[in-house]
DNA sequence: GTGTGTATCCGAAACATTTCGGATCGTCTT
DNA sequence: AAGACGATCCGAAATGTTTCGGATACACAC
């Protein structure tokens, strides 16, 4: 079966303190005999036990990432991206990730309190927060190393590690855009009201439409579900209600996506009669039909230096700046559809 | 800091013991302490330390999962999806799933024999399965319970727990459809010859080839590395060096989507001067431009068969059948341009 | 009064490791 | 020759659980 330190000890001749500090590498033992070790070691095909070393150490390498249950959709490339960019960074720093999915009916925090409560991970990797998260609350009251994938909604301060794109001038980029283009008529597709960068996106909204004189017409914003579904309900009512409307800006790629199908629904063509912006620039956004005007958020980067900061904060390295605010980019694609005048 | 059984047995006056089997649920303590035992772990806030749990029991009720090295591509969703498939039915079951990331220039079986060796997982996921794969080998030595999306070669038995797509007759499929659409030239674009699966693959493309009395040529069959650039590589030196083909079938749809870019490189429009099909019908597939005809894969699906099969192996129950082999399905887009006569 | 049975509880070992605080022994200094 | 010192090794505790094999006490039957 397993190969123990105490059967190394045994065949070497040597106690179990002196093998473990041997295979440690530690200096307080005799060269020869760390190698003669480290031969029937290798000869037997010794691994050590990592959750014994994990017991004893209080230390797992590990890292904890959970995927929401709203994010069954095939489609989502978010957190399939973003687990890349974790698992490679951490992989480059002998980390391993620890993955869990909440189950739609649950409650969202049994699995934070399982695996970080269950001392399985050092360090929780988080993301889509909400206005009051109960996930930066426990974390911060158990003082468990943690970073974030957004950040706090505009009423709240952002004491921790997080990185975030910079929405609200992103959104505000991409209205001016419209505005550039002829658009005075222009929809927004907001995320729910309890996640945390929805304030920041309708300020940005508003940021635009002020930056060129415009009014705000509140009529002109209505909600959506995150999912392609909630893009297409959402667009599908604007339609109706405000016929008007000319443009549509999506907080994310997805429910743009679900826009353009509610503006095919409607007889109409995105990209020539309606304009459509989205949020993200996930891989479909680029293959859409047509192809996605959108605002690229770099979320394999933000994975990559994410987890880098965590390994940090974990070895309790100082941190240069405890928040970073990524300038997001914008990507003129078909769906913005040609200047108007 | 942390809760342990301890200072609730302290606390309530019983041992350790009997802390344990009262919240374990067990029949030999009396309901009224059980209840006061609860009471006060709840009041503390306790959750088990699970790698002390994990270490006593010898099980963790995690399923390992590691990324091989070379899917470093953004764009490759196979792995994403299988994940997705996976981590969903893993949680459904209680369980959660430790993903490692191979190191580009690491040596293959490192991770496996941490993850596998150092005891951190109950069961593993394999994925890409290789002519004579040493995972494999190395799994069975062990007697460690293990699923693969895949199988072996033709050659070699497959007397393993798999789900693995017919791609011999997925091939085929697709074969004949260009035929049927008037095409006679058709090139062949294969994954390397280690993979297990590119048998199987040239097996269908003669088989295609062969129903229709068409003869076998060598020269029109070359390998790409399963990415993008590899498709466009080896489309390029098909149509410099056989210019008379008017089809390409490619073994994955990365490598399709690629060969559709070195088409247009040539100057000949994808779909229309010359056909193209993939395997898998990743969500790009569907975006592509021209949107690709290829064979479908339920990757997801498959991710959460293999997944219900590997936990049924950990709890040692039988087995209906060993190996399942899911019939492919062609799926026709724009890529396959028109019938020809 | 003795034996049997049941309900309830607990001590101690075991899982495999790391690490603290010595112990031993030979060499060197004075 | 005595003490100091460095090199090398080791016993035992500790990490937090689970579980085996009893132990205790009480009720009941004979």
């Amino acid at each position: 079966m397993q190969v123990t330190l105490k059967e190394i000890a045994e065949k070497a001749g040597f106690s179990v303190t002196t093998v473990s500090r041997a295979l440690g590498g530690f200096s307080d033992v005799n060269e020869k005999t760390r190698q003669y070790i480290m031969q029937i070691a290798d000869d037997l095909g010794y691994q050590p036990n990592l959750i014994a070393r994990q017991l004893r150490s209080q230390r797992t390498y590990t890292i904890g990432l959970i995927i929401p249950a709203t994010t069954h959709n095939f489609e989502d490339d978010f957190f399939s991206v973003l687990i890349r960019g974790v698992t490679h960074t951490a992989a480059r720093h002998q980390y391993d990730v620890l993955v869990s999915a909440q189950l739609p009916q649950a409650n969202e925090m049994d699995a934070y309190h399982r695996i970080v409560g269950g001392n399985r991970v050092d360090g929780m990797v988080l993301a889509r927060t909400y206005h009051d998260d109960p996930r930066i609350a426990y974390l911060r009251s158990l003082n468990h190393p943690f970073v974030v994938a957004g950040r706090s909604a505009p009423d709240q301060v952002s004491d921790f590690p997080y990185i975030d794109a910079d929405s609200r001038v992103g959104i505000a980029e991409l209205v001016t855009h419209f505005i550039t283009y002829g658009h005075t008529h222009i929809g927004l597709i907001l995320p729910p009201e309890n996640i945390a960068f929805t304030p920041y996106r309708l300020e940005g909204y508003r940021d635009g439409l002020v930056g060129a004189g415009i009014p705000y017409r509140p009529e002109y914003v209505v909600h959506g579900d995150m999912k392609q579904r909630g893009g297409e309900n959402a667009a599908a009512y604007l339609l109706e209600s405000q016929p008007q409307i000319t443009a549509i800006v999506a907080c994310n790629d997805l429910m743009a996506i679900g826009a353009m199908r509610a503006i095919q629904g409607h007889g109409l063509r995105p990209g020539l009669d309606i304009a459509v912006g989205g949020f993200d620039d996930i891989p479909a956004a680029k293959h859409a039909a047509p192809a996605l005007t959108t605002i690229r958020q770099p979320i394999y980067t933000i994975g990559e230096q994410l987890t880098e900061i965590l390994i940090k904060v974990i070895a309790n390295e100082p941190l240069e700046k405890t928040g970073i605010l990524l300038k997001p980019e914008l990507v003129i694609r078909e769906s913005s559809g040609q200047p108007r005048r």
